[in-house]
DNA sequence: GTGCAAGATGACAGCGCTGTCATATCTGCC
DNA sequence: GGCAGATATGACAGCGCTGTCATCTTGCAC
């Protein structure tokens, strides 16, 4: 019924046990009985159980996708970085499992504790912000169990992907001053979230080098959202000296600015400039559409899945890759009233 | 090291076996015993391995998330109907996969087959506009794996979850018809979708009762993307006629007509009014705010989920069940000009 | 009581792999 | 040519469960 290890063994006249190491790739096979294996698996359609190799084995080929499920990040991001994962795990033959983590309560332990046992997960992706989750992190470390980080805010001993951040938002800013803008906004996103961190240091950074005075007054916070994004509008709209440009953290609270803006009848980017991050789906889909920065999601999901898997294969410790960010000029921004 | 079912049978004192029938749900085991082993279970806290469960019997407790990869549908959609999924499979102790499909090339045969046969998946859930690729469904049923599906076209022996789509779409239209619209135009998805029909079919329906003649002239063709509608709604408003009103066919669509209408210089909702169908997150972030159909995808991946956890305990056959819609009325629907 | 079906439980092999350890084969070098 | 030390391969048990079939209890009719 189904071709087994054993069959391939027999066809090739040596032993399971040989079979075996040339598929997980061990050293010490000839390399003429190598390719005779390899030959009889293609033509045989061998494909490993991996019930049978977890079972006997101690690595599963499974790898999990961590996220938050309540603090939830916009779901088009999850969606790339998980697609990006997919395809680096199809690559490498290695399954994947979602695994979406309620962070309040102790619920989360469970869970993790679950996946880990139950599952032999050999190792773990975790995604913004449960990247710098302290106790799951630790848990995974009990655990024993390797992982990748996306865009980690501790960079040191990390493993996966990050992008300059701040370097990015500085460019932004820088952008917004070249147009003549100096009363220039920032919305900060969730407060412990590295991305709300690096994109306001940008911001300071920018201003800074561009002999602009920071202003308390000029930074709201919102959480994000939308809606918080709105917010945080109406109120910098309420200032004696309004801004000219606003720069929220993310995309979608850059619609909230623009909503708002349109409800206060301002006409942009005549009266107003706006920019956002990450580059969404939404960006294009406004109007104007939005001054942004391309987050690559996609790819570094990718990357940060090879990196834990170089590790899992033991081919190295797995490195802290850098991608390289994008601006997005668009229409949302112009020069200064 | 972990706790196995030999453990609890020892503390039990009864066999393996029997603790395996607890396990299992099986009918002959005696109320009494079933308790001391339930009880035991939970007190040692006994996780059962997979593996070794998928190894010795035929169910794996894997189902698989197949959706289609290349004719994406919004991946907020995709993600809502995961996390359901998922939310269901944890109450029943069942584990998922995500698996993109590509549709284009055969390799997604290969792929249904690694899936099916490496890891037993025990039944699948399939997403729209997989939900009728003939070729897929054929290939499932040659392997003997149940599926359950989300809103199929063809009713008929499918087992999931559905929304009377026609009917939402006709409600929605009718509401047009109240605010004065007349001259009422349509931008349809992707051919071949269900999606496309239903919404189609409730338009001339709603069109029908309010005794507007239809006009072939009022239907665009789209494809369910942002920059569609764009390009649809440029070529309605060149009509000698042009629309007073136009529902889209899905919300970034409706996004789409709405940039077109403002590039055009109109006002919204004074000069046309716009809705959409899905009620996406954008539909709250668009400005005026978009009139929508709600479509509870997180429920709906939940209960196909369900029904098909449901038909895999042999439980019975499971159903195709239906949920409610909701009209979302909101800002960029008003009285007719 | 006895006999017999149905109900409840157990013994045992084996699912398809890998870990461990033993063995065979090949190097190079005196 | 022979021997140490690598290099390459194989034998075998066992991972934690479940399927099959056998066995042991029951309950109940006669």
């Amino acid at each position: 019924m189904r071709v087994r290890l054993e069959d391939v063994a027999r066809a090739t006249g040596v032993s399971p046990k040989t079979v075996s190491r040339v598929l997980n790739e061990e050293a010490s096979v000839k390399e003429s009985t190598r390719q005779r294996v390899l030959a009889a698996m293609e033509s045989m359609n061998y494909r490993p159980s991996p019930a049978a190799r977890g079972l006997a084995g101690s690595r599963s080929f499974l790898v999990a996708l961590l996220y938050n499920n309540n603090d939830n990040p916009a779901s088009t991001y999850l969606a790339e970085v998980q697609d990006g994962v997919l395809d680096a795990c199809d690559a490498h033959r290695y399954s994947m499992m979602a695994c979406p983590l309620r962070t309040r309560g102790q619920d989360f332990i469970r869970r993790v504790d679950a996946l880990v046992s139950d599952h032999q997960i050999d190792g773990v992706i975790v995604t913004p912000p449960l990247t710098d989750y302290a106790p799951l992190l630790q848990r995974l470390q009990e655990h024993g169990v390797p992982h990748a980080s996306i865009s980690p805010v501790q960079h040191k001993g990390a493993i996966g992907v990050c992008m300059d951040e701040q370097h990015a938002a500085k460019a932004l800013v820088d952008h917004l001053v070249e147009l003549g803008h100096r009363r220039i906004a920032h919305i900060v996103g969730i407060a412990n979230h590295g991305a709300s961190r690096w994109r306001l240091a940008g911001y300071k950074e920018a201003l800074a080098a561009a002999g602009i005075e920071f202003d308390p007054s000029y930074v709201a916070q919102g959480e994000f959202t939308f809606g918080s994004g709105v917010i945080a509008a109406r109120q910098l709209f309420e200032l004696p000296q309004p801004p000219t440009a606003i720069f929220a953290s993310n995309d979608d609270m850059a619609a909230g600015v623009m909503w708002a803006a349109n409800e206060r009848g301002l006409k942009l980017p005549r009266d107003l400039s706006v920019c956002g991050f990450d580059d969404t789906p939404l960006a294009t889909q406004l109007w104007p559409s939005l001054t942004t920065v391309r987050q690559p999601s996609r790819e570094m999901g990718k990357l940060a899945a090879l990196q834990l898997m170089e590790r899992l294969r033991g081919r190295g410790p797995g490195l802290l890759v850098q991608v390289p960010y994008a601006l997005q000029l668009r229409e949302s921004t112009a020069a200064a009233p």
